[in-house]
DNA sequence: GTTCGTGCAAACCTTTTGCAGCCCA
DNA sequence: TGGGCTGCAAAAGGTTTGCACGAAC
């Protein structure tokens, strides 16, 4: 990870993983990850990926997503603010450009303090939409 | 189930279980839920909660609430649309009155149709606040 | 009495862990 | 060469399912 970060190697299947969850329209899951290596030949051990996407969430590489079904999704953490859309029909989850929230204090009426916040449009996507 | 919906049986396991759901104070887990049966000695199969969940959720009665940890919690849905406060020190959940979401058009710019939305803010709440 | 619901245990699925062999530094 | 990394398989944890008995109608 990049430059030998804390003492880490960097292996092959390091590389194809951050590289896969970089490259992504939007979060990935762990079987999600598996498909896309497996895709291009590179198939590795499901074990290894557990660890890998791990090891990247401790050192703050990715963060996890999640939203209305079970699953957690990973992304990178050096793109912008900004929110997600699932599908309710294919289950993909894409990104959305801006924020659409206009919250100007940061502090609530009820006085809780916000640091951050998640927003996550369900609904269906446009290919979905265009295909039915 | 109000008054035997749709052919459900209305037994002690399920009045006990949705009464669970709807007397707590936020969102509960599964495991809440049976720690809070067997507290008042009314201990049930897991499989039995399990299985009522799913049915509350299919009838509507009760909805998903995901926050970052990955633990699913259950509301009832009866209650008015709010969002929900997690506090990042004490893991409280808190309701948030009201939507803080101006968003007047039903599809984004990316071209998705949105069906619904949840936010949720993360802080510090109020009462950890004054505490410190 | 018939049908549906419950509880138990087994099955299942996802994620983690142990270990032997491999590969990077 | 040595210690971390990988892959396999087993384990662990959480959720679902099959089945026989019991409860609701």
């Amino acid at each position: 990870m990049k430059e030998n970060h804390i003492g880490l190697r960097k292996t092959k299947q390091r590389e194809l993983i951050l590289n896969v969850i970089s490259s992504a329209p939007g979060p990935v899951s762990v079987n999600e990850i598996a498909q896309l290596l497996e895709d291009c030949d590179k198939s590795t051990g499901i074990a290894t990926i557990y660890r890998t996407v791990n090891l990247l969430l401790d050192n703050e590489l990715i963060q996890c997503v999640r939203l209305h079904d079970a699953v957690q999704r990973y992304e990178p953490t050096n793109i912008p603010h900004h929110h997600h859309f699932h599908c309710s029909q294919c289950d993909k989850v894409y990104d959305l450009e801006g924020c659409y929230l206009h919250l100007h204090e940061s502090t609530l009426k009820e006085g809780h303090q916000v640091n951050s916040h998640e927003i996550t449009f369900r609904g269906i996507c446009k290919d979905c939409k265009e295909s039915s």
